[in-house]
DNA sequence: TCACTACATGTAGCTTTACTACTCATACCG
DNA sequence: CGGTATGAGTAGTAAAGCTACATGTAGTGA
């Protein structure tokens, strides 16, 4: 994977994988992990400061919580981020389809 | 289309937009614009650098000509920009599966 | 003739965003 | 007691596309 081709995409994902419950950051890192068969093994320093950044733009609400002495930043979708999901999902086929159009499939010179 | 989208898969694009011959840099835009339906409308100031970059890279060759009082750079790809088109088709394909599975489809809470 | 648009290429500086390389702390397992 | 997994974070860097410009020719309509 190249070095910048997540940017512009890791906030969808990352709001996806708040979508169906609050999560704190660890387990959203697994979330991509596993949900993209190890290819987006990403760094702490990637996504702890996109959660944050997702605070500052209000689309996540986050919380402290001590479990088990575990001290853990909980993230939760506000309806703010829920619409921007939405328009992340749209986006993305948008330009994904795009894309693909363009990149097309490798014509190979006819051999017959 | 968010600012930073782009970022990491304009490259293949460009080579993509070259594969079937040598082309002039406004006419790679053209294709990029037309064969997106509009969605990628790039400002030469993104196009020729990148064109300049992967000139850098090796993976096309360039050269001056001029045709009817028309000064045009002629890009054309090299081996090693064909062999690239063929790993960013696989990242492409890596990587938009990828996306899509995390962004996942919406799935609405059963309303039966 | 004049203005405007399409064609054609380019650069300097900005901005955003993910990554590298660290620090700090607890729990668990051998 | 040492290593790994869990858990959170920051400072600084690098990449790359975008903004805003400059420059010039050709064609078209008023």
């Amino acid at each position: 994977m190249s070095a910048q081709a997540l940017k512009g995409h890791l906030d969808g994902m990352l709001l996806a994988a708040l979508e169906d419950g609050p999560r704190h950051g660890y387990a959203v890192m697994e979330i991509l992990r596993a949900g993209s068969d190890g290819r987006f093994d990403l760094p702490t320093g990637t996504i702890y400061p996109a959660l944050r950044r997702l605070e500052r733009a209000g689309h996540v609400r986050a919380q402290w919580s001590e479990e088990g002495g575990r001290r853990r930043r909980v993230y939760e979708l506000t309806p703010s981020g829920r619409r921007t999901l939405d328009d992340e999902r749209h986006a993305w086929q948008e330009f994904s389809s795009a894309v693909t159009a363009l990149l097309g499939p490798h014509r190979r010179p006819v051999t017959s």
